[in-house]
DNA sequence: ACCATCGGGACGACCCGTTTAT
DNA sequence: ATAAACGGGTCGTCCCGATGGT
């Protein structure tokens, strides 16, 4: 129907609203008037679809864990070997959240609630301990520390959100991918050029695609 | 006089109270009324003693700075080989961050600062972008990227602060250093044990020390 | 429709409220709460109308403003000759004053407000002081200033107005406009009876009628 | 002693910045941290002096009736026509309220007093009623109503009053004074030039004179 | 179902007048 | 005479429910 159409439309506007204004302000910061002023809509249409702010960030929330979802899915079958695919999987993490407004939001969401219950790394960073435990062949150190590297991969990909949020001019979009690859392949000398990521992470993952 | 003495006290506890505040609900989340009460003060001397929320604030933000500050002045004349030197700065950055409320509350109000005239980070990554641009004596790469590397240190951080925040449940309250020095031993395998880095952050940077 | 119905009916209670409130404390005396409180609603409520409490003030402002335009776009017609038309003039608007909370408010924000932008005697003194341009035929005097006349007529209504809102206890209501009639008719010996004025004002000008 | 002498000093310059304050912003308006600072000195020093913001009106309106109550008592013994005096009279009190701001506080805190126990006019009202009590010799008019023409005299002051205060950028600092000798002046044309009134308004009583 | 107007408490920061110790 | 502290009050905003219209 043209109707139920017309209201995904407006659930799927509301949604990336919501989206962009936590992820500038945060859900303290974020008003719901803000939000439905963005949206073009009126506030009582958006208490209709979101009965509490609440139920707002957790939509937004759930939209952008499924698009994380998704890339990670992309990946799991992967079959480079264990340093190579934290890399490459850090690297696809980084764009998608440079991509999508979602997924910046749901990190931001994640992190503010004050429960953990609700944990954006707890979407990625297993399978990255996962792989790590697996004997690294060829690797560049005499002994591997595979708390330590997984350590390193979250810090690396919340270091990289953290300063994402900060340029307030994005003049160089997205040099925090570019950054990252070329911090990856310091580290990992042996690594088979890790800069060209994009191909783990299918586009398609950025969009804000309906779940 | 026993009057500014008193007086000195009030703001300090103030002080310590609006940190503990900013860093746990951010500057949006905090309330006035919350931190005079945690203040045991009333909400007529808070706004006596600083006259906006604003205000309060940059004094918070102020005093993190400077402990953040004297840090890295003692550890400028460090004559430690570059790469060395940029772990045993990030581990003592990092335990800096555990142990002082304010350091933590800054970071924080610096980042979530609309304006990007505040900046925590600036306080300490230009000394460690100049140590990297001297020739890494033995480094274990074939050639180094003092602009990864510095963005290596500065993710690195910034990760180890997102993650410091979200464990509600402080019991292993140190253990973000301690993974931090195995993160840096394991990157870095000929270091001479950068763990003992307390040796460079003096304690007394931790407390809140009047200016 | 019964709901635009209801909400324009306690849009008129708060306007009359609020009206009542600046007109006896003044813009800044007045209280939001006081102004909610009188006109029997909530303080959401009224916020929700008027955004602001110099909304509101404006709001009040320009329908006492309106009700005075239309007293004098009654008058605007007169066939009185100069004098009497002056004196006529004054007459309905102090009995304007007296019977509409709303231009008493009207007058009063406009001499609070701090810029000289709203001015509710510019509503009514040019055509004042244009009708004394004209040729004035049997004057008591040998010969007229129009600026003096004009200035006599606002110091008139603006002295009539002041000297209202002190009697605290209006038992005697109307005591101004007949006083104002006597005066002029000392003033102006020759007037034919100026006490009637009220054939000029017509009396549905007095009620805060819609627009 | 010096030491009475400085706090005479700073007393008097406290009521003068009161003064200015409250015919500002009138009571409700003006605050006491403003008024402090307009007189360069702290707050406690203000509540030292008057313990109450209400016993500081009290002081900044007992001041300007002091002034007036001067003035009108060089005029009591005036030898002029009833008439003439009442001009006269009435053209001295505008220009004490033209330079005496103490004055000036004086009359819009007594109309903004809710009670009407203070009334700035009833310091010279009953004057000019007495005085037209009297047979009025040579007046211009049939008959005269004593009622009326003071009346009349009392609306022209508070007229010019409210009209002065209006008046953001006093370019033409005293046309107030000059304003009303024409409107005397069309009044009662055979009045022997009433502007220069300054003869029965001695200067002396427009400084802030000391109780 | 979908949406908008309207209304309601409550809390936020800021400010004020006042009092108390020093 | 003053700095420090206090409690109350105001305005603005917020999140949300209730009611009615399409």
């Amino acid at each position: 129907m043209a109707k139920q159409e017309r209201a995904g439309r407006t659930r799927r506007a509301l949604l990336t609203a919501a989206a962009e204004e936590f992820d500038r302000l945060g859900y303290a910061g974020a008003s719901l008037a803000g939000i439905a002023r963005a949206a073009g809509i009126s506030l009582g249409a958006l208490t209709f679809h979101f009965a509490s702010k609440e139920d707002l960030a957790t939509a937004v929330r759930e939209q952008g864990d499924a698009a994380t979802r998704a890339l990670v899915a992309g990946t799991a079958t992967s079959k480079e070997p264990p340093l190579q695919y934290v890399a490459s999987l850090t690297l696809a993490l980084v764009e998608l959240l440079e991509n999508n407004v979602s997924v910046r939001a749901a990190a931001r969401l994640a992190r503010e609630a004050s429960g953990v219950r609700h944990d954006w790394q707890s979407l990625w960073a297993p399978l990255i301990s996962k792989r790590l435990q697996e004997p690294v062949s060829a690797g560049p150190w005499p002994e591997t520390d595979p708390t330590a590297l997984t350590a390193l991969a979250v810090h690396l990909v919340s270091g990289v959100e953290a300063t994402m949020r900060h340029r307030c001019c994005p003049d160089v979009h997205d040099s925090n991918a570019v950054m990252l690859a070329r911090i990856w392949r310091q580290i990992l000398p042996q690594l088979p050029d890790p800069g060209a990521g994009s191909d783990t992470a299918e586009p398609s993952a950025s969009r804000p695609g309906p779940p």
